[in-house]
DNA sequence: GAAGACATCACACAATTGTGTGATACTGAT
DNA sequence: ATCAGTATCACACAATTGTGTGATGTCTTC
């Protein structure tokens, strides 16, 4: 039987070697490759055949969103699963309309995680029970409030402008900094308040960090 | 040879399985035990022998730091290495203070892990090369700014206004909710500050994710 | 029983944030 | 060529946050 070729991108070194090790002991299973972050498990795409891909959703250079994005245009045979930490609700339909195959908490249980690489592989959906009840009270939200659930687009300028909040900086001293009116600071605030669909930047920074976007 | 007894302690399944899968590999270190969470770890340490535990710094029900504390009151002899992804060079030294034996980054390679487990052992203090630096940073500091490198002791009442504040609620909300006045909601966010050396609720919010308090 | 930490509150004032409303200009996609 | 999205700015005003200063009662701990 032709094993299963896996990839795994993963920011810790630790967890690169761990899931390897797990992994290499299901016979069906072959783990073929490591990345460190979304950029190099495309350019590892671009050499070499892979089945399924283990994704860290918060990853440096390149996040897990972004990179699902990516492999699907490219590679819309390989199949995704997401690992993370994080249970936000709200961005699992983002995953799952980026094309992700599966969503998996890390602290699923090694059986879950190969059941999960064979599902995927097999076309299944893959996502852990945890995340199931988020998921389905995320879409059952009132669409009054403007969350559908999805994570919705942030401009590089207005990550920008959230990353300069989270290191403190009050509106002028950014301002300053991007060479624009407190004005527009504000605005983009404002903008970004709707749609992270947050009451202040202390919501915003902490959603933005859940998200992986700084 | 007498193996090195090593426990393991992470809130993540797939983290405490993959541990294990490469600990396993190594004919000098034997994992006997897997917790996740602080308290599991004690319950453990009280009917085993343990030479080294491995602790996350981020747990639920006991983190890191106060398991240290616990572990080193009641186990001197057990070695303790922490495991986390956070690199925030201010809490390094509480944890030595506190009594670990090591402070590692979850992007180290396996080798390194291992041979930290086997330093450990040895009675040697164990760091990842990434963090001296941060730690001597923190440790030539300005005095003057009240921030001697060390986690400041942060009161269980500061830790209810940091979680409402974490919630985006405004201080007259959090005082009404705590029933008492916005004039000591105000205080306690200014103790606040002062102690954990920021400069507004964002940055606050922002530490206090990044020390585990929240 | 004095010292120190903790939690509570007051009052005033400056600084900053957040909101409502409207406008201009550029860009890329249909 | 039009439209949607992005980025820019203005002005005004309300709300909230942050700061300076000082005070009181309680509870440990030494």
């Amino acid at each position: 039987m032709e094993k299963i070729k896996v990839l795994i991108a993963d920011d810790h070194q630790i967890m690169l070697d761990g899931l390897r090790a797990i992994l290499n002991k299901d016979k069906s299973i072959q783990v073929v490759g490591k990345a460190s972050n979304g950029l190099e498990a495309l350019e590892f795409l671009k050499k070499e055949v892979v089945d399924v891909i283990l994704l860290d959703l918060q990853m440096p250079v390149m996040d897990g969103l972004e990179t699902t994005m990516h492999i699907k245009k490219s590679f819309p045979e390989v199949k995704i699963i997401m690992l993370t930490t994080n249970d936000e609700g709200s961005i699992i339909t983002s995953l799952f309309k980026a094309g992700a195959t599966g969503y998996l908490l890390k602290n699923a249980s090694k059986e879950y995680l190969i059941k999960g690489i064979k599902d995927a592989h097999e076309g299944k959906k893959v996502i852990s029970s945890h995340l199931t009840e988020k998921m389905i009270e995320s879409l059952t939200q009132d669409p009054k409030k403007g969350n559908d659930g999805t994570k919705p687009i942030i401009t590089k300028r207005e990550i920008e402008v959230i990353k300069l909040i989270a290191q403190e900086y009050t509106t002028q001293e950014i301002a300053d900094q991007l060479f624009v009116s407190t004005n527009t600071v504000a605005t983009h605030k404002r903008n970004l308040f709707v749609k992270m669909d947050v009451k202040n930047s202390v919501g915003m920074v902490k959603k933005a960090v859940d998200w992986g976007l700084i």
